[in-house]
Formats: structure tokens, C-alpha cells, sequence
DNA sequence: TCGTTATATTGCAATATTACGATTTGAAAA
DNA sequence: TTTTCAAATCGTAATATTGCAATATAACGA
């Protein structure tokens, strides 16, 4: 794993909002509500009702999973009108195993 | 381990300088020369050793120091005219042990 | 096409972080 | 006591982060 993207990972967990948001998508369906198109679980949760949780204005939900999906914590899928986000469990793994080795 | 304390130590690993600071007092004997007053792995490195390492100016790596001082990531001891800085391999365990739960 | 809904982007303010020079403090040496 | 050396603190500049309002874009529904 290189620095950069270790140091950029780092930082996306370095955050309270950030980390609720990664514990509540680690089982979905205990935190959020059924939704119409996609599933929580396969397809992750929509942005919507993580920023109805988080009681943050829109964009700064958005600006929030942007830096989680960008240091490739979280994978973003367009259905229809929504977007939905799960998390990466490889990547979250590979994570902490380098915490592991490199703290 | 309350929510405070879990972020400050998260925010004071999420920096390059401060993980390569705590990367080498892993093994202080293979990263830095030994010393007159303080053993290296007993009392710590002294913060002349590491801010010469990490080429920052004096001010600054005391900043950085004290970050992870306060996060109790590592445990300082004054000796003389300097101070040693070790690592505190318990609260680092803990720590890791949180991520691994929290993330 | 037009309006509505969900998300993304832009611009900006407030605050935090990171860096440094100057100065102060603490301990030891001259 | 005065000087010197190591570390800490203060003040400040540059940059990054976090938040929001306003606006743009994308996808649908009438």
C-alpha cells in the first residue's frame, strides 16, 4: 500500500461523521429503513437517509461520501434517481491490516 | 473507549510525519544512533534524534510530539536537559483494537 | 416538454492543521 | 552568576477541513 493512498484513508476515517457512517453501513438494515429500489444490503444504502441520520445539510453529506468513496472505503451505484453506498469490506480490510503493520 | 479520545487518536495517526515518527520508534535502535544520557529503548528518543530525521524545524516536531503525547499514543520522560519520547505499545493495542471494532 | 426529486458541484465562511521564526523556560556547564 | 543547550510556548502565515446556501445536473413522472 502506498503513503499517499494509506495517509488519504487515514484521514477519511479521522472523523466522527465519517466513522457513524461506516458503523451503520457495516448492517444496514438495523440503522435505515426499507427502500424502494435497492436493496441495503446488495446495493447499499441511499445517500438520503444517511443524510437524514447524520442531520447534516445535503452537500455536506455528499461532500462526506465523496472522500470515503475516493479513498475507496465506500462503493457508490446509481439506480434510477438514487445513489447508493456500501461498504468496501476488501478494501476496509487491507485498511486495517496496514494499521496493523504500520502504527 | 469514549468517542473524544478514539478521534484524537485517529487524527494524530493521520499524518505522514507522525506515523513515520511512531514507525520508528518501533525499533529505536535501527532507526536512531545511540545516545549519551537515556537508553533508546528503555527512556525513549530523544526529540533532537526525531526532528532531525523528520527535517522539520524544532517548533514543529514538538507540535507534532505533542499530538501524539496527548492522544497517549506515546509517553514522554524528561532526563537531564532533553526528553525522551517512547511508544505506548498498550494504548496503541487498544487503539488498534478499536479500529478493528469501529470501522 | 415541464416540473419534481435526488445528487453533485460551486462558492464561501469559520475553524483546524501544519509549518516556521522569535522568545521563554529549564537544566547544566562555564 | 552567566552562558549554553534542549525543549516548550507564542505569534503568525499558508493551507486544509468542515459546514452551509445557491446552483447545476441527472433521472424520473405527468
Amino acid at each position: 500500500m502506498n503513503l499517499p493512498e494509506f495517509d488519504r484513508q487515514l484521514k477519511a476515517i479521522a472523523n466522527p461523521h465519517r466513522l457513524m457512517i461506516l458503523g451503520w453501513l457495516k448492517d444496514p438494515a438495523r440503522h435505515f429503513r426499507p427502500q424502494v429500489d435497492g436493496d441495503l444490503v446488495e446495493d447499499g444504502v441511499c445517500a438520503l437517509l444517511i443524510g437524514e441520520k447524520l442531520s447534516l445539510a445535503q452537500p455536506t453529506t455528499a461532500q462526506h461520501l465523496k472522500i470515503l468513496v475516493d479513498a475507496g472505503l465506500l462503493v457508490p451505484k446509481r439506480i434510477r434517481k438514487w445513489t447508493f453506498y456500501r461498504r468496501d469490506e476488501e478494501r476496509i480490510a487491507t485498511l486495517k491490516s496496514a494499521i496493523g503493520t504500520q502504527v
